[in-house]
DNA sequence: CGTATTTGACCCGCGC
DNA sequence: GCGCGGGTCAAATACG
């Protein structure tokens, strides 16, 4: 739980209405009155609405529990994926050191492991560099003679996946397939088919590994601009990205919904550099780093037109629900 | 019917 | 020169 000790997650939904009955005399005394005010009302009648009222407090504290333990669960998932990230990139460390120190030893026949170039690795969309080259991912060094140059990315899929399909906002045609000797998978060749003249070539083999992962290999540098990317420009989609997170809402007959999209988080070479600009390197105590994260995040989210708009309409239709629910009670 | 994929044949470089 | 293995070609086939 180390999460829920940065931030307090409790949401304290009723708080307000608890002190309202119990806590403050003076509000205590406002309801008093209000019922000898009122007079013709019975003293039954009064009961009734207390019951309701604590009923409704019941039901609310009831949900307020509800909704604190499905934060709980998910910064436990947080902390999950982080630990999981941090032993990841453990492992990748020691691997490039490995990668680096082979380069000058002759190349081994270990199949899809001893490529002599950039290694970059892709988990579940967000992509990860362990080449040299910190800016690169997937995309040679600008300024380089990239008629030669190849690099590698790893993607990871789904293990009833069967295809040699690695989406990376390119078009590309297969034009041959083959059994390699050194890895029991076929191994699919590709040409960029978007523009006729590109000559990027790509090869996609299954990890000797790992089967869940497909190895991408490129080669060549593209002569036109990524095809998803001129797509994504000329149509404007509804659901909008706060910095580096997906985010969409929608309206529903239960009510105004927005939807995170936490899977995906990809992060921008300029996000990264928001994040790490901030002053703290390695040496600073992961918990600083997460708050930094968190605030980074919050501020993105505070700053997105849509974002808020989509919050006050879900905070006003819930006000909206329990006055309707509150005055069929009545 | 046009386009993409499959797959066997062929080409070529490399080591022996 | 021969065999092996990786890469490419192109006809056949599938698909929308």
């Amino acid at each position: 739980m180390e999460f829920i000790s940065l931030l307090n997650t409790s949401l304290d939904l009723n708080s307000k209405p608890l002190r309202l009955l119990e806590e403050t005399p003076e509000m205590k005394h406002q309801v008093e009155s209000c019922s000898l005010k009122l007079g013709v009302c019975s003293t039954v009648g009064v009961k009734q609405e207390r019951c309701a009222l604590i009923e409704e407090i019941n039901r609310v504290n009831a949900e307020n529990k509800k909704l604190s333990e499905l934060l709980t669960v998910m910064c436990e998932n947080y902390n999950e994926l982080q630990r999981r990230l941090k032993e990841y990139q453990t492992i990748k460390n020691s691997e490039s050191d490995l990668i680096s120190r082979k380069r000058k030893l002759p190349a081994e026949s270990t199949g899809i492991n001893n490529f002599n170039h950039e290694t970059n690795v892709i988990i579940n969309g967000s992509c990860e560099s362990s080449s040299s080259d910190e800016d690169s991912c997937k995309k040679p060094t600008e300024g380089e003679d990239n008629k030669g140059k190849i690099w590698r990315t790893c993607v990871r899929t789904e293990a009833s996946d069967a295809s040699l399909i690695v989406k990376d906002g390119y078009q590309w045609r297969k034009y041959g397939q083959k059994v390699t000797r050194d890895n029991p998978s076929p191994r699919a060749y590709y040409k960029c088919s978007y523009a006729p003249s590109c000559p990027v070539k790509k090869k996609v083999q299954r990890s000797i590994e790992d089967q869940t992962v497909l190895v991408a290999t490129y080669e060549g540098k593209h002569n036109h601009p990524q095809p998803s990317k001129l797509e994504a420009n000329s149509t404007p989609n509804r659901s909008s990205t706060l910095g580096n997170i997906q985010c969409s809402t929608s309206l529903s007959s239960s009510g105004p919904t927005v939807t995170l999209d936490l899977t995906v988080p990809k992060i921008t070479s300029q996000d990264q550099a928001t994040i790490m600009s901030k002053p703290m390197g390695k040496s600073v105590a992961p918990e600083l780093r997460r708050q930094s994260l968190v605030e980074h995040m919050a501020s993105t989210l505070t700053r997105d037109p849509n974002f808020k708009a989509a919050v006050a309409a879900a905070i006003s239709g819930k006000f909206l629900q329990l006055n309707n629910t509150h005055t069929q009670k009545l």
